[in-house]
RNA sequence: GGCCCCAUCGACUAACGGUUAGGUCACCAGCCUUUCACGCUGGCAGUAGGGGUUCGAAUCCCCUUGGGGUCACCA
């Protein structure tokens, strides 16, 4: 049997960081078992409805490298995978449930059901469906239904759940699960809008488009049940499931928004590397051996299992996850990194600098920096003259003659012909036999006159990527506007 | 509350009955050093509790406790 799985996210706005895990384990798993990995975009909810969410969606798994063999614009014959565009789909099947009596019309309004939460509620009872007392096709008759429906009143259709029945299933993940049917309420699966509701429609979907492993997230545990009773009532053989453990707040509760960022795009725009953010997610409830940490996409590919998935919850802490993306970071060729700070600075507004130029800035910073931001932020220097300087830095070690040398030193640095780091050490290193003095003495005002601040790259490095006539400007500035 | 799932350092995890319970992040100390980082070395720190089973349990079973998920005409 070919593996065939499936992501199937409902576009309410945005990729969250526990979807795009679910999407990872799916692609893994189907790369890794030369299967086909299908986009299905469950948008049968009209009242949630978001414009540009599935765009947003779809641009968000680009980013992250993760690409679709099946979905929207790329039907390979089980389309179309909108299921807004399957209405009529779901009707049919839902149709024949209610011919082979396992499923049936229902009538009650939104107020009687309130209605009957309220009662049971009140008798402490947990609400459940009470098929025996509303006016659904069970109570009503075929007669009634029958002229209710040409009356054209509102309807649903229900899920008729065997009375005593025990329900098992094998998750991958988690063994056997077992339910009594008496815990399964008779779920709707057709809405009065003539939508189903995602038990059908996921159950109809994967059934059409030959799924043949479900991995979704644990929250689906729950109705897991339900779904393999509708499998029974269709009379199919269900998919394997493999539920996947939660995310989680620092908190332990499941990840959401209101403890900080969950959406993919917000870790893109707050210069996260997509490779560093999938390296990091998979890694959050499955490991292949634990003694690496480092794992480029092919190779989890290589490794992935769903065996191995962990059963319990994983906190996001994104402590990790910026250690990683420094890692990342400093392994990035300096094109690509000169690139991310060209954008950087666009963002920034701040004028455009030669290609060579930032190529030649980037090893510099790439490897004491989380994020290519920082680079901008911290190395202004790089891209404008300094305007402060630290006083602390200053006073720390500007010396007594520290002026009368740094003149001398200038004329000396003039000197230079190639203005390469191994010259500007070369020359300074005599210019400090000649007047007896440590490099400590004379390297900390440099780099204070020349970039501002106390921290930063090897400093005959950066000297020599800012060249030669603009380290003594600003020697000369400093000296002259100072004193 | 009912049902379901889960439980190894602060966090992510390894150990598929026999290890001084290992690694990574974070933290601390030191080394390197022209600052800041990187890097290197070392340290701190864990099997929730109680019963079994077994020669032997983090590992298998049961109970307790704790945590989570879910109980919609949302997915």
């Amino acid at each position: 049997m070919s593996v065939r799985v499936r992501f199937a996210p409902s576009p309410t706005g945005y990729l969250h960081i526990g979807g795009l895990r679910t999407a990872l384990y799916n692609y893994l798993f189907a790369k890794k078992n030369n299967g086909t990995f299908v986009l299905r975009i469950e948008d049968t909810d009209k009242a949630r409805f978001v414009e540009g969410a599935m765009q947003n969606l779809i641009e968000s798994l680009r980013w992250a490298g993760i690409d679709y063999d099946e979905g929207p614009n790329k039907d390979a014959g089980f389309g179309p995978y909108i299921q807004s565009e399957r209405i009529d789909l779901y009707k049919e099947y839902a149709q024949k449930l209610i011919e082979n009596g396992n499923a049936y019309y229902a009538f009650d309004t939104q107020e009687e059901i309130e209605l009957a939460r309220q009662k049971q509620q009140a008798e402490k009872l947990d609400f459940k469906y009470n098929r025996n007392q509303m006016r659904n096709q069970i109570t009503l008759g075929n007669e009634e239904v029958k002229s209710l429906l040409e009356s054209g009143v509102p309807f649903v259709i229900r899920l008729k759940v065997p009375e005593d029945k025990t329900i098992r299933f094998k998750d991958i993940i988690r063994g056997e699960v077992v339910v009594g049917s008496k815990e399964v309420d008779d779920q709707v699966l057709l809405k009065s809008d003539g939508y189903p509701t995602y038990h059908l429609a996921n159950v109809v979907d994967d059934y059409l488009m030959k799924i043949s492993h479900v991995i979704r997230g644990e929250e689906w545990l729950p109705s897991t049940p339900k779904h393999i009773l509708l499998y029974e009532a269709f009379n199919w053989a269900p998919p394997h499931f493999a539920h996947l453990p939660l995310l989680l707040n620092k908190d332990k509760t499941k990840l959401s928004k209101r403890q900080g960022s969950v959406a993919v795009e917000d870790f893109r725009d707050k210069g996260y590397l997509s490779d560093a953010l999938v390296n990091f997610v998979a890694l959050l409830g499955w490991n292949p051996s634990a003694d690496r940490e480092i794992y480029a996409i092919q190779e989890l590919i290589e490794h992935f299992s769903l065996e191995k998935i962990n059963k319990a919850g994983a906190v996001f802490d994104v402590q990790k996850l910026d250690w990683m993306n420094q890692q990342y970071l400093k392994n990035l060729p300096n094109e690509t990194v000169a690139l991310l700070i060209a954008s950087e600075l666009e963002k920034l507004g701040i004028a455009p600098q030669p290609k060579s130029y930032l190529e030649k800035v980037a090893p510099l910073f790439k490897e004491r920096v989380l994020f290519v931001s920082e680079i901008v932020a911290n190395a202004d220097y790089m891209f404008s003259q300094p305007k402060d300087f630290e006083e602390e830095y200053f006073k720390k070690h500007w010396k007594e003659n520290t002026k009368e040398l740094i003149s001398q030193l200038i004329k000396a640095i003039e000197e230079i012909d190639d203005f390469f780091h191994s010259a500007i050490q070369e020359k300074i290193k005599q210019f400090n036999e000649e007047h007896n003095i440590k490099l400590k003495e004379i390297i900390h005002p440099i780099r204070l006159m020349i970039t501002g601040k106390s921290a930063g790259a090897g400093m005959f490095e950066t000297m020599e990527v800012l060249g030669k006539s603009e380290c003594i400007k600003r020697m000369n500035k400093f000296i002259n506007e100072r004193f």
